[in-house]
DNA sequence: GCCGTTTTCGGCCCGACTGTTTTCAGTCG
């Protein structure tokens, strides 16, 4: 897969070019196309000229050199650019409040060319006196490298969101806030985050925005305005709070939602029908009459086209859709109708059996699974046969007392380094279900790991591929496989693939469950859960699962028992 | 550099805040 080399090398032209002060919308072409290639799903390397003319954003001069680079490895215009800027000055770029001007002045007047320069010449004061260069800009900038040196910049999902429940429960208890809801990629639940937005309604937007930047998390005071402040919190989170008037709050959540990409695309669609889309509504551009802005709704209802859910709003062919009419009926966390993974203390979970049941019963689940980890896996206590034997014994017992919640038998067997599983199919066959996945050598090759990921799916008795890339948000990348391999050989064996949960692993993500959804497999999403608070990381996985456009119909948690088993039992006949 | 129900040229989203300015450029989202 070529596309994340592409896409990186269009991002640092686009970078190059706007420190030569280049054309801003040819910068924001190169832009657009990095993304759009980073977000595609098949490799641009197979395509031919014709097929990369139909990505968006794409025209005759960028297919070229997509063309030029996946075939000779070299893109001529690209190593041109590098010397006439040295590839370190983009770096500074990342500096917050240092942009392409000041960049292009500092390389010019003092031949700086990273960030290290920079930090020795700004600690110096050998800044002060380039024009519109004083003390004040010395400082900010000493403190902006400050803060990239501490963070690289985003944060899991998981870390931020309590920050941001805490910020709003602070903000309602101690100001005259009206509405107040969280925007930005948060609200988009992407699995990274870069700064929690934020915004609000309120007669008293000044009261508001002291009580905001006089928060006890509140570490650090970037600006603060009439109607907008930033603040950095002790976790070296950035906070935005917006206040907008009510009659604005429908639009100011649209825009303040986003993505910027998402943006651009309505407002373009806006001018076309002659409007214009700020955050304080729709207006018609001839009469300047307001159309609407109190409810998000209006936004597209004025454009004529249906609510596009946030989750999907990224300009990855969501508005397109909605004009033709076929965006996707995403799955509801109301949809979901049990866990098909979580863990009982027979090994590294918290509660016995009943307990399991008593929790999957209080969140309406009609079923769970019970997959505790095979003997493989040590550190996690894994069961023996005799044990999971014993298990399966206690989970029909308690299902024959239950007249409620059914406990579904089942495993997390270990996929060993040699592909093959930890358990023989004597044990598996008497599962209900087993889910499988690797848990040891993540630096194996691609060819290894692909392999065998493939080999458990070909067991008729695995239903579904645990957390299939093995990535921890933050901490450990994606182990290498061919997904293109294993979602072709899921789609053959009818294995399910699972949209794990865990706000640090949200495995598989977005842009390959949408590649799962193209290929047309069957996912499951589960909580993975060991204690009881992480059922509640299912909303997570809904949502991750929405983000990647996921139907109702395309999840097997969504089905009722009997069905459910028919489907895993198809898997099993069909061997 | 892309794009087209304003179609092969001339557009391309829009506004808040800061710092250094005496009216605005740069940056950010």
């Amino acid at each position: 897969m070529r596309n994340p080399e592409v896409a990186r090398i269009f991002n640092e032209i686009a970078d190059i070019l706007e420190i030569k002060g280049e054309n801003p919308f040819r910068i924001r072409a190169y832009r657009r196309a990095a993304r759009n290639i980073d977000g595609l799903t098949r490799d641009v390397a197979g395509m031919q000229e014709k097929e990369l003319l139909k990505i968006p954003g794409i025209g005759p001069d960028l297919a070229g050199k997509i063309r030029e680079y996946v075939t000779t490895g070299r893109l001529e215009f690209y190593e041109e650019l590098k010397k006439q800027a040295p590839p370190g000055l983009a770096d500074i770029l990342s500096v917050p409040g240092l942009g392409p001007k000041t960049a292009m002045l500092l390389f010019e007047k003092l031949k700086i060319k990273s960030i290290d320069d920079l930090q020795r010449y700004a600690e110096e004061g050998r800044l002060k006196g380039l024009p519109g260069i004083k003390q004040r800009t010395e400082e900010n900038i000493l403190r902006g490298i400050a803060m990239i040196r501490r963070h690289s910049g985003r944060f899991p999902i998981g870390r931020v969101l309590p920050v941001a429940e805490d910020i709003i429960s602070e903000l309602r208890k101690k100001s005259p806030v009206r509405e107040l809801v969280a925007a930005g990629s948060l609200r988009r639940w992407k699995d990274t985050i870069k700064d929690i937005d934020i915004l609000s309604t309120s007669g008293d937007p000044q009261k508001v925005m002291d009580v905001f930047v006089h928060l006890p998390l509140a570490r650090e005071v970037l600006m603060k305005g009439q109607t907008k402040s930033s603040i950095v919190t002790g976790e070296g989170i950035q906070v935005d709070l917006r206040v907008v008037s009510e009659d604005s709050f429908g639009s100011a959540l649209a825009y303040f939602t986003g993505s910027r990409a998402h943006n651009i695309r309505i407002r373009e669609l806006a001018v076309k029908k002659g409007l214009k889309i700020n955050e304080y509504g729709i207006f018609d551009v001839r009469t300047g009459k307001k159309l609407g802005g109190r409810h998000e709704s209006d936004v597209f209802r004025i454009l004529g086209l249906p609510f596009i859910p946030p989750e999907i709003r990224e300009d990855a062919g969501e508005i397109e859709a909605a004009l033709e009419n076929r965006l996707p009926r995403l799955v509801d966390i109301e949809d979901i109708r049990g866990d098909l993974h979580v863990h009982s203390n027979y090994s590294d979970g918290s509660h016995s059996l009943e307990e399991l049941a008593r929790i999957a019963e209080k969140r309406g689940y009609e079923y769970i699974a019970v997959t505790d980890h095979s003997k493989g896996l040590g550190v996690a206590r894994g069961m023996s046969a005799e044990q999971i034997l014993q298990q399966n014994r206690e989970i029909k017992d308690f299902n024959r007392r239950s007249g409620g919640i059914r406990l579904f038998s089942g495993v997390e067997v270990d996929i060993r380094s040699d592909g093959t599983l930890d358990y023989p199919d004597g044990i598996l066959e008497k599962l209900d279900m087993v889910v499988a996945s690797i848990h040891s050598g993540f630096r194996q090759s691609r060819r290894q790991l692909t392999g065998r990921l493939v080999s458990a799916m070909k067991n008729p008795y695995v239903t579904i591929i645990a957390h299939p890339t093995g990535r921890l948000i933050g901490e450990r990348d994606a182990y290498d496989i061919d997904m293109d391999e294993v979602l072709k050989t899921a789609r053959q064996t009818g294995t399910v693939m699972e949209i794990n949960a865990h706000p640090l692993r949200l495995d598989l993500n977005d842009i390959y469950i949408k590649k799962a959804v193209e290929t047309g497999i069957c996912m499951a999403v589960n909580t993975d859960a060991h204690i009881d608070y992480q059922f509640g990381f299912m909303n997570y996985g809904v949502r991750t699962a929405r983000r990647g456009w996921l139907e109702k119909k395309d999840v097997l948690n969504t089905l009722d028992r009997k069905t459910l088993m028919k489907h895993i039992r198809n898997k099993r006949a069909n061997r």
